[in-house]
DNA sequence: TTGTTGGCTTCTAGCCGACAA
DNA sequence: TTGTCGGCTAGAAGCCAACAA
């Protein structure tokens, strides 16, 4: 279940499941994937119990969990009908989901190989910002990752944090690097809902949510079409038309697909709907290119900007809008980027500089728009200023790439990025990170920098590491019981066009996996046998 | 500080305390001993980033803490004025004030005295109702209670619930036995608020608190004057009458005087002022019994209701009210008892069984009392099933003793409870415990018992273990600092009366303490030189 | 009465490559 | 490729009575 992770009120399971009735299976059966959104309950119902929420301060926008129960409560006092939900977070390997990637990125901060073996101190956060250290060791024969200290610590204190199982790796430039989701035990947590007191759809099954964020291209001025449940419990088909598309609340929740269209309806009548609706809840009147549900998956496959791995929601950079722009299929490189790691890296701006910017920009393409004398972009190459270009110079990619390898002392190198490991890339208005070069020339220069205002072109030259953690829970951390290390996959340290085709590469082989396995605690029995035979052998 | 508890936004202070503008010195300096209450402050303003309260489910409705730090704020959008208070729970020693009695009640669950040394894993809970265990041990020259074993996993899990510096200990009836305040290191919360949002008062002297919640009495018909600042920075009197008194959320807040006064007020024009105050902000214009100032502290001080340490907040059976109600002075015996441990031994009922017996009790009242025919009640033991009495076949509390020791295989031994340990009391409908016996006969007849619906009878036979736990912290849990035991004082195995007796000397000896000391860290010096020294030795 | 110390013991937590699945 | 094991070690954590304040 992937929740856009506005408000919940988050409390701990604290018994046994209660079982009863499963009012919402309707929409999505108990212990299917699904998808939940929240609004605000006590906001809207003023009510003071209801209020209580608390605030983690780097819950991303979405979690990818799983319905365990559902039961329906009425509320004493007003009998209004609420749902109360148990969800789990997905492990690494119960996300494998034929909508999903399988091989999550597999980062890790750089390795000092000059020290044999080399070794780090690994610093991860809860999602309450909670550090914990770890001792990260590059070793064993064959070589291998491995967390070695820092089990204990963290699982005897784990239980006063009792529902996080996710940990984020950040490197010194404050980029996440790494999200671990580890084994979901404790770490179940309940939802109360107030259908009356949310006007949008609460849970809805995760395909739907990613049919709607990743295979359906919306765009202001799209005309839908939306189903509500009449008070006799019939249903109806308003009429709209979208009028924004912009986040719900970017300072606590960017990326969250939750309302994100901004509507208006046609009818009068419909003046009290709400004025804005998620991207599942429509229907679009324009089926613009989606998916066909036959193609096959693969290189198509645009890097899934709503999985919870690169948004730890916690800095200052959002990305305001989520929605993948989808371009043709078949060619065989990915076009569109939405890496946080990416991004982030690049822009090491701070939010007002960069919002100064940004308007200081948009006026000066109005200027050069109403002149007609030039098209002019800032470009930015990663460790050195801006500088300001016209576009309307080039008549090629060829021509741009020279220029920029002149103006940044990079000449030639841009012409052979596999080997000079510098890309050119841009990012436009909705802070995808996009290649240059797979559009035809024209189009990019028309289309791609003239549609969007806040366009950048930008240098960049970045290292990644990668390769997915595969953190299992240590034993619980009973007295007596063996802690032993936590193996880690291997660390890439590799540019970014390597990064770009190993996730291209990962997308291909969706169906292979690795096994995410939890480590089994030894058990109490084991280990006294282990001791009194050593106590044995130590007699003789 | 004494905090009503009832939805504070607590964040953790991360760095430095601000300095800034005090404008609440006013009220309470800084660094003084302050009362604070707070409302939700985000019910009232509908801001939905103010509703983020966390909910902590032990948390006592009071908690005893001192004010470091306000500064002044205003809110970028609507520029209100809010303020950031910087809190801190007080150590035991630093309750220490005129208006408390001193001696905290120092328990512990009994001891295995046939082990020797005696020796029991202490199950202790924090405001989250984490559990954390110590190994409780009586040894040494002389014998002494230690807490030898859990304190390295605890100080090292401490910092996940920063402010969590009071733990609680039950024994396996769910009574709570003790509270421990340990220093204050790292516990230090934050609070904002918003004085728009919330009608009340919301910061007070503590001795204000004590004097209105422990000084005065109050009663629905009572009439009262009331300040109000005016629009103009002026302040304006207006009168009222106090229509009913009750917690303001019995269920969350028992025994939370914040608001606790339902009020009408006399004039027309102060339509818009709260039903609801709380009662130190109120001048009650009957100057009825309130003790003068100078009337010496001890035997006639009832026990303090509001006290934290007798307030876990987290079981079922509500104190429903917690106004003391205060007899004639002089009288040598303390009359009152509002003792959550005593309480909870007594009534083992669950709180449904408990309201259905109340119900059916008031009817049943309620038919004796129109056919005149009797005066019935129902008595408990402690150990087996109530039994309904006609108080109209007593002439006096030695027949009542007498009949209540026949049917409950008693014979003799109420009549000297302090060497039998058998103690008639009774539970007012307020819920406070008093002892039968200090009324003449004829008014705790009439007047006792018919005055309150929910009048019982019980007899009590209860062990104690009493005296407080002097608990300091242990070191920071650095590496290489030595964790020492934990010395705490005796355990006190006595009877009721003799608890009784026990307070009542408590209160006497006002003046006179204990003193209650942190074990200051091992220094990382200290550590290496008495290592320096140790391998030394080894040398030689 | 109680905090601290020295000296001691216990044993967790950690470390490591081997090995097997 | 990765989970677990045996064997090992360092050092934290614990234990205790003595002592001093």
């Amino acid at each position: 279940m992937t929740l856009s992770c506005r408000s919940w009120k988050l409390t701990l399971e604290t018994g046994k499941v209660n079982s009863g009735a499963c009012a919402l299976v309707e929409r999505g059966k108990k212990g299917a994937t699904l998808i939940g959104h929240s609004e605000q309950v006590a906001v809207s119902t003023n009510k003071e119990i209801d209020s209580q929420i608390p605030n983690y301060p780097s819950l991303p926008p979405q979690l990818i969990c799983q319905l365990h129960n559902v039961t329906m409560h009425a509320d004493v006092e007003t009998d209004e009908v609420y749902a109360q939900m148990t969800l789990q977070p997905l492990s690494p390997q119960e996300q494998k989901d034929p909508y999903f990637p399988n091989d999550l990125e597999k980062v890790f901060p750089p390795l000092d190989f000059s020290q044999q073996p080399p070794v780090q101190e690994l610093v991860a956060r809860d999602l309450h910002g909670n550090e914990w250290k770890f001792r990260h060791i590059f070793r064993g024969q064959p070589k291998r990752h491995l967390l070695t200290t820092g089990w204990s610590i963290f699982v005897s204190a784990k239980r006063l944090v009792a529902g996080d199982s996710v940990l984020f790796i950040w490197n010194e430039n404050n980029q996440l690097l790494l999200a671990a989701h580890a084994a979901a035990t404790n770490s179940r947590f309940t939802i109360f809902y107030n259908p009356r007191a949310s006007p949008s759809e609460f849970v809805i099954p995760l395909a739907k949510y990613v049919k709607a964020v990743y295979h359906t291209r919306v765009s202001v001025g799209l005309r839908f079409r939306m189903l509500f449940e009449t008070e006799e419990s019939s249903v109806r088909r308003y009429m709209g038309t979208i009028t924004g598309i912009s986040d719900l609340d970017p300072a606590r929740w960017p990326n969250s697909h939750w309302r994100s269209l901004k509507v208006g309806w046609d009818e009068s009548t419909a003046g009290e709907k709400q004025p804005r609706v998620s991207l599942w809840e429509i229907e679009p009147l324009t089926t613009f290119p989606m998916y066909p549900s036959s193609f096959p998956l693969g290189p198509k496959r645009p890097w899934p900007t709503g999985l919870p791995f690169f948004h730890g929601g916690n800095d200052d950079i959002s990305l305001n809008s989520p929605l993948m722009r989808l371009r043709d299929g078949g060619n065989p490189a990915i076009q569109s980027l939405n890496f946080r790691g990416v991004l982030q890296e690049m822009r090491t701006i701070d939010p007002t500089k960069q919002r100064e910017q940004a308007q200081s920009q948009q006026s000066f393409l109005q200027a050069t728009q109403d002149n007609q004398s030039g098209l002019f972009v800032k470009v930015y190459k990663s460790d050195s200023f801006g500088r300001t270009l016209d576009m309307t110079k080039f008549s090629s990619y060829h021509e741009l790439r020279s220029e920029l390898g002149c103006l940044f002392g990079l000449e030639g190198q841009l012409e052979d990025p596999l080997r000079s490991g510098w890309q050119l890339v841009f990012v436009d208005r909705e802070n995808d990170v996009l290649l240059v070069g797979d559009d035809p020339w024209q189009e990019f220069r028309v289309h791609e920098v003239l549609e969007a205002i806040r366009v950048e072109v930008l240098l960049f030259k970045g290292l990644f590491e990668m390769d997915c953690l595969n953190l299992g829970w240590k034993s619980d951390g009973f007295r007596g019981q063996r802690q032993s290390d936590c193996c880690a996959t291997e660390t890439n340290i590799m540019p970014l066009t390597k990064v770009i085709r190993h996730i291209h590469g990962c997308l291909q082989k969706s169906a292979r996996g690795k096994s995410y396995q939890n480590s089994q605690p030894c058990s109490e029995r084991e280990m006294k046998a282990n001791r009194s035979q050593s106590f044995m052998e130590m007699k003789k």
